[in-house]
DNA sequence: GGGAGAAAAAATGAAAGAATTTATAGTAGA
DNA sequence: TCTACTATAAATTCTTTCATTTTTTCTCCC
C-alpha cells in the first residue's frame, strides 16, 4: 500500500487533500515498539506527537507513593504525546508504554507546529481529536467519581468493547493482553478486587476470560451495573 | 476599554494580529448569567462555544441514578462548550451552570468552524486550550483513582488555589461560593464526608472557611496529604 | 430597616457497607 | 525454574448511609 493511502486511513488526516498529504507525510517517521516497551516517560522533554498505526498503548501517571494510574488506552488511529504547543510546559505529564507490539508514526513538536500553521485543515482535525480526548476523560471522571468498583470495571469493559472489541455471534471479543492489574489501574482499585470481580462475573457467566482475551457474553448485565 | 483590548487579554486570542482580532470580534456575542443559572444542558444540540470573561462556571455530568459529578470548574479566560467539530456528535455531553454571576462570550459552532479554517493561529490556540483541558482532566483522573477522600479534597483545594486563589500574606484566599456539596461532587464523595473533613481541617487550623470563602493557611499540610 | 419563617448549608453520631490490606497458594508462560 | 498473573479468605479501615440538630442565609412582610 502506498504511503498516501496509508495516511488517508488515519482519522487525523481525513479531509486533507492528496497534495497536502504528500507534503505532510515526509515529516512523519515510522517507529516500532515491542510489547512492554516504553515510548516516552513522564517528565521527558518534547516527546513529540505519535499516531498509532498498529497496537495498543497505555498512557500512565504515577503517584509519589508508587501507585500507577492508566489515564488512557490509545488504540489504532489515536494520537498521543506532547500536545501543548507554544506553552511553557516543556515536558510530558504522562508515560507511554506499549501494551502490545506497536507501530507508530512520530513527528517532532516543532515540525508539527509548523504543519499546523501551514495546513488549517490539520489544525481543525487535531482540535477535534483533542476534544474527543477531553470528552472521553470526562466520561472516565464521572465513572470514577460516581460509581462503585463494580460499575467502574463494567464501564471500562464496555469502553474496551467499543474501542477494540470484535463482535463474534452473541459475544464481543476483546483480544488484548490486558491484565487484572491493568484493569485495576484504569479503575482506581486494587488487583485483588479486580480479580475477585472478574472471576465472579466469569463464574456467573457474564464474561469469559482466557489468556490475552476477554469476552463479554452479556452486555446488558454490564450496562445495568452502571448507575 | 475597547473591544480589541478586551479580546487581547483572553488567552485564546493571544498571538492573533490586531487586524485579525477586528474581524473575529464580530462573531462573538456577550451574554450574562445569574448565579445558579444554567448556560446549557447535557444533551442540548450545538450549544456553541463560550469564553468566560467574568465569573465561575461548573461543568457537570449526571448519572442515571441522580448523582452529579463536576467534571470541570471553568474560570476567567477558560473556554467551554461544544468543541467537537465536523463530528457526528451533535449534542453536549455535559451541563454548564454558573456558580457566580457570569459574563461570557458566545459563538455558534458554525461560525467558530469558519473562523478556525480562516485563522490558523486561532486553530493553534484552541488546540492548545483543548490540550490543557486534557492534561487537567488526567490530573483529576489520577487523583480520583489513586487517592483517598482526604487526598482528593486536598488536591481540589490546591487546584482551586492555583486557579482562583489570591495570596494574602501567608494565606491563600479562594473567594467563591463553593459549597461542601460542590467539593463532594468534584471529589466523588458525599456531602457529609466533605463537611467532616473540611471542619476537621478548620479545627486543626490548616484552613479557614467563611461564607463564600475558603482560606488555605497551610499549603504544605495539603500537599503532604497527596500521595 | 428589621424580624419571622422558610430554605439551604453545615455539623455530628451511630451503624452498616464496601473495598483494601495482608497473607497464602495455585497456575501458566518465558 | 522463575516470574508474573490469577485466585481466595479474613481482618481491618475507610466511607457511606441514615437520622437528627444547629447554624446561616434568603425572602417576604410589616
Amino acid at each position: 500500500m502506498g504511503k498516501i493511502e496509508y495516511f488517508q486511513q488515519i482519522p487525523l488526516f481525513t479531509g486533507l487533500k492528496v497534495n497536502e498529504l504528500e507534503k505532510i507525510t515526509g515529516y512523519f517517521h515510522e517507529k516500532e515498539y515491542k510489547k512492554g516497551e516504553y515510548i516516552f516517560f513522564e517528565g521527558d522533554e518534547e516527546p513529540g506527537i505519535y499516531i498509532i498505526l498498529e497496537g495498543l498503548v497505555k498512557l500512565i501517571k504515577e503517584t509519589t507513593d508508587g501507585k500507577t494510574v492508566i489515564v488512557r488506552l490509545a488504540t489504532k488511529g489515536d494520537v498521543f504525546g506532547w500536545l501543548v504547543l507554544g506553552e511553557n510546559r516543556p515536558s510530558s505529564t504522562y508515560t507511554a508504554q506499549s501494551l502490545t507490539n506497536a507501530k507508530v508514526l512520530h513527528i517532532s513538536n516543532t515540525d508539527f507546529l509548523r504543519l499546523l500553521t501551514e495546513y488549517p485543515a490539520l489544525a481543525v482535525r487535531i482540535t477535534c481529536e483533542a476534544t474527543k480526548m477531553v470528552l472521553e476523560a470526562y466520561e472516565r471522571l464521572k465513572s470514577l467519581a460516581a460509581e462503585k468498583v463494580e460499575g467502574r470495571i463494567a464501564s471500562i469493559l464496555l469502553e474496551l468493547a467499543r474501542k477494540i472489541g470484535k463482535e463474534d455471534g452473541d459475544k464481543i471479543v476483546i483480544k488484548a493482553p490486558i491484565t487484572r492489574q491493568d484493569l485495576a489501574e484504569m479503575t482506581g482499585t486494587t488487583v485483588e478486587t479486580a480479580i475477585r470481580i472478574m472471576s465472579k462475573w466469569k463464574k456467573e457467566g457474564f464474561i469469559n476470560t482466557e489468556r490475552n482475551k476477554i469476552e463479554i457474553l452479556d452486555m446488558d448485565f454490564l450496562e445495568d451495573l452502571i448507575s
